[in-house]
DNA sequence: TGTACATCAGTGAACGCGCGTTCACTGATGTAC
DNA sequence: TGTACATCAGTGAACGCGCGTTCACTGATGTAC
């Protein structure tokens, strides 16, 4: 499997034949949308990676510190996928509904690809032990703040002001990924019209939300 | 355990000394917010039930088969829950508001008192077999079609109409279940201040659907 | 450069365990006469 | 009412399996001199 005597990798330190990326990888390959994190096994995942079930101990304490890990990948990444996706539709045209609907296909793009990554975070938010559901619920938290701080920028723009920001953020980043769990099982032809329906529910959030505010300052 | 030699259920057939509703009663006091459906097994379940693991198969096919028992019957049972709440709101005060406001508060109290089936539906639709998801999906959907009549009625009597009112049902439904696995986990005293949130989520959606349509039909 | 030594990443074998499923059974229940 | 018989719900024992974790090991890598 892997080549028994590489190189080393910097001047000081012994090589790590096994690195946990080599693992994360591993488990990646395992998962669909048959297999959840929480169903995988300590042994199934060394065999993966070829290493022996002993040697799993080496990169991490148990399945738990893994599962955390992958989630954690899981939320950095589909920040990242996300925020080019709005930075770049910033630049082009600087209207709330252009940014939305790209932030949205961009989403869909990803699960359409069929990233690991993104199905982990859409579908074992509340299975798992304790850490992983946290560290789940972490990375959304993360997300929030983040379309939050978009929302304000936007509305200000736009002289629109947004009410209760923040939960406005919540509720979309819940429901977009709520309805995202569902997609990962549709068949391609059907994403199409889930991201257009996904645009329409968004903006009911955001529209109710710059008019609740404005009754509220009337 | 159970007695020796109850008497017959009816005049035809044998007597079941164990039934469904026996197997169903032993799972359901098996989960917690720790333990999900697909992470008990066969014979845990046989155990709690006091029978052998063997007579499991004489109700059930097998545990896949049992999970969608206990899906279906959560679906209901909220879908019950939720209906009186409605049209008890609807009785005493024709509000919009109040209606969301009392539905959303039977959804937290049924959540409060640790409903075993509850957690199920929220907590469980991304994870397990096929026919798990399958039913989960199904029962959410009864769930965002009797909203979506609901929401219709109320408009209707308002003369408000709403844009799309089908995404709106399913943009609450899906916010709504997300929001409350989330809650699962929380602390009781946390529980108020998160119906409220929910209560200002759902009336963006729902101010944002009627304020689209009257854009729309101007 | 060469050699002796310490370190420690990765291993192979073994453990005890709970699992799902099978088999042939037993004994209470209901039926025929 | 009494008796012989068929049915079939529930059982106890056993199976092979994959699991997580442990142990003492080995042998390549890096270091000291």
């Amino acid at each position: 499997m892997t080549s028994p005597t590489p190189p080393t990798i910097g001047a000081l330190g012994r090589k790590a034949v096994i690195s946990r990326e080599d693992v994360i990888a591993a488990a990646l390959s395992l998962l669909s949308s048959q297999r959840s994190v929480s169903s995988l096994s300590l042994r199934e995942v060394a065999r993966q990676a070829g290493i022996a079930p002993n040697s799993f101990y080496r990169q991490f304490r148990d399945m738990d510190e893994l599962a955390v890990a992958l989630i954690d990948l899981a939320g950095s990444s589909l920040r990242q996928i996300i925020g080019e996706a709005r930075d770049q539709a910033r630049k082009s045209a600087d209207t709330k509904r252009s940014v939305l609907r790209s932030s949205v296909q961009a989403f869909m793009q990803q699960l359409k690809s069929g990233d690991k990554l993104l199905h982990i975070l859409l579908r074992e938010g509340s299975v798992g032990s304790e850490a992983f559901k946290q560290a789940v619920d972490r990375q959304l938290n993360y997300f929030e703040d983040e379309l939050r701080l978009d929302l304000m920028r936007l509305s200000e723009a736009h002289n629109s002001d947004l009410y209760e920001p923040a939960l406005a953020a919540k509720a979309i980043t819940r429901m977009v990924f709520a309805m995202g769990a569902t997609a990962v099982d549709l068949p391609e032809e059907k994403l199409a019209g889930l991201a257009e329906q996904l645009v329409v529910m968004v903006r009911m959030i955001l529209v109710g939300s710059q008019h609740l505010q404005a009754e509220q300052s009337e």
